[in-house]
Order: structure tokens, then sequence, then C-alpha cells
DNA sequence: TCTGCATGAGACATCCATGTCTCACTTGGG
DNA sequence: CCCAAGTGAGACATGGATGTCTCATGCAGA
């Protein structure tokens, strides 16, 4: 039982260290392992202790992004149904990680390759696949490739969630932003 | 002649400093001094004596940036005709600062305040009365608003250009693709 | 109560980017 | 030809963040 309840009391601490750690880094992307400790209401040791440094702490919020990522996709059911409902079940599940989201999407701006390309690449291919199945299905046009498409889609979370931190929209306004300009853009539609 | 010779060099070269460093910032903002300088084909010492340090060089590279949207909102002529095609025209002269606004744009979420709001905050205005201007005529939808609209064309311009970086989409779409889909969605429109 | 264990606090040592300085070179103008 | 100015190369000091270590404290379970 001293294993089973360590092992526990290690994983609740583990992740309350990931939230705080991802929503102070979301804020100021450069913040100190000394503020994230801070934040995390811990020391700097404790911090060290979890995760053998920064890298490793960023990798782990890594790994966080893409459970939550692939957490979301799981709950938009992107099969099921029309695929601008799916998109915009997809932008609504995925609201909550969009921050982090945010700060990890900046971050790959500059680690190129190596790490755990794998988990992206999954998503993405989940991403893409639902917009093929939208271009299939003749809801989407098929001049802008999916791959674009999912670009796209992470673009305007990141501009959303940086939007929302900035005060320069309401939070509440987040999904249907996103969704509705992905989807049916700036242009008024002459029918409806 | 001498102090108008030494003068044109020195922007010449300054110039050109400016510009290697963009590109290299834009595909790993976290270059170290040492870097950019051996981009730019100068030593490290002459770096500091053109930009006494780092931050001189990216409020040099910000207010490159500055300048450069707001040439390219010049060229776009932003009240003649329909805003669509204002829009179009835009995000077309906007295409080659798109990798310098990437960087400028990331590398804000960091700075707060301070620094030299007054100038994005000027294109901001203008980017934001285009879209307004759209609402008044009746081209673009009142459901989303103008800053929201500003904000998404920045995430799109920050997505279509780390894209093309990464080779995900070709370069000669970028311009088609960031107009078409904030403008337009991904929605197949009936008529047209 | 006693004991083990995680923690917090803090003292280092280290690394890396930065910033400053010196010195030799070469280059262009007088 | 000579000199002044800019440059490149490199040494050097500095600061900040990181990583490691020790030690005292507090706490929970035996």
């Amino acid at each position: 039982m001293s294993h089973l309840g360590y092992a526990r009391l290690m994983a609740v601490d583990r992740d309350h260290v990931l939230r705080t750690a991802a929503a102070l880094l979301t804020r100021r992307s450069t913040a100190t392992m000394d503020e994230v400790a801070k934040a995390a209401g811990i020391s700097r040791a404790t911090l060290h202790r979890q995760f053998a440094g920064r890298d490793a702490l960023v990798r782990a919020l890594e790994s966080l992004g893409i459970s939550e990522c692939e957490a979301a996709l799981g709950r938009a059911r992107l099969d099921e149904g029309p695929a601008a409902e799916a998109v915009r079940r997809l932008v609504r599940e995925i609201e909550p990680s969009a921050g982090l989201l945010a700060f990890l999407y900046s971050e790959n701006q500059l680690f190129e390759g190596e790490e755990q390309n794998a988990g992206w690449e999954r998503i993405d291919a989940r991403v893409t696949a639902l917009f093929r199945r939208g271009q299939d299905s003749g809801e989407f046009r098929i001049d802008l490739s999916p791959a674009w498409l999912t670009e796209a889609l992470y673009g305007l979370l990141a501009a959303g969630a940086w939007s929302v931190l900035d005060g320069k929209v309401a939070r509440n306004d987040f999904t249907f932003m996103i969704a509705e300009l992905l989807l049916g853009g700036a242009l008024r539609r002459e029918e409806s």
C-alpha cells in the first residue's frame, strides 16, 4: 500500500505542477524554473525532483498537450455526422487546452524534428482526415488543402488563446469565433 | 562627403544585418548573437557596434516590421474598392514580411505593454477599420468582431509563414490560402 | 513516541549568452 | 606613402538560469 499511496500522491502533485506550469508558461513562455515552482506552490528543489530539468518539464507539458488533444479528438467524435459539426465539436472540446497548445505551438517552431513527433503526427493525421472527409462529402471546398486547413486551425486556436489572454476578445466567444471563421470566413453568405 | 558616405554605408550594412537576422530568428527565435553575426557575415563585435545588444536588435526588428507593415498597408489601398479585394491586396503585399511578423507576433506574447506599442496600435487600427468598413458595406458578416478578424489575420499569417518554412504548404499558395480562408472559410458556397 | 521520507531553504558549482575591451589587420582617402 | 577608421578575432568579466548538494523541518505511519 505504501507503494500505491506513494505513487498516487506523486501523480496528483505532478499533475498539479504541470497544470500550473502550463498556465504560467502560456502567459510568459520564458518563465524561470523558480517562477514555475513558486506558481505551483513548491520549492525549486521539489520541482527538480519531479522533473529532471527544464527540458523534461517542457517535454512533460508536450505529453500533456498531446494527450489532452487526443482526448478532445475522441470526445469530438470526428467521424460522426456532418464534418462542419465535427469541427465545431472539436474546437469546443479543445478550448480548455488552447493556451497550452498555443505555448507548444510557438515553442515547436524551435525544436526541429526529434522529440515526440509521433504524437503530433497522429493528431495531425486525425484532423487532416476530418477535413478530407468534409471535402469528400462535398461540405468543404477543395481548393484549400486539408494540410493547410489543419495548420490554419492551429493558428486560429493560438490567436484565439492569446487574444483572450490579452483581453482583446471575450473568453465566451472563443469557440464561436474560431469555428465560425474557420468554417464560414468573414464574407457574408447570401442565403442561409 | 565622408559623413554622407559613412552614413550611407552604415545604413546599407544595417539593413542587410537586419534582414538576415529576421530570416534567422524567424526559424530559430532563440538564435545567439553569435549566430546572428555569422549569418550576416560579420563578427560579433561589429554586430554589437551596430546594435547595443540583443534588445536593441529585437527592437530594431520590431521597427522594421512596423514600417514594412505600414508600407504594405499603404500599397494595399485599404480604402479603395470592395473590402474583400482590399483584404486580398493586403495579404499579398504583406507576404514578404510574414516571417518577420510571425517572429514578432510570438515574441510579443512575452514583452507585455511598454515598447513601441504605438506603432502596432496604429496598424491594428487601420486593419480593424478595414474589417469595419466591410461590415458597414454589407460585405462582411457582423457576428465576428473586427478586433477578432484582425487577430485572426495575424494568426493566419503566422501559421502560413511557419507552414511554408516547414514545407507543409507551397510558398506560391501562401497568399491564396490565407486570403481565401479568412474571407470564405472552409465551407463550400452554394452559389458562385 | 519513534522513525522514515518528502519537503523547503539555501549554499554552492557550472554553463552559456551577453557585454566590454584590446589589438592586429586592411582598406580607402589624403 | 601614410594615416585614420572600421573590422575581425579573441580574451575577459558579468549575470542569470540551471543543476546538484546538504541539512533541518514537518509529518504520517508503525
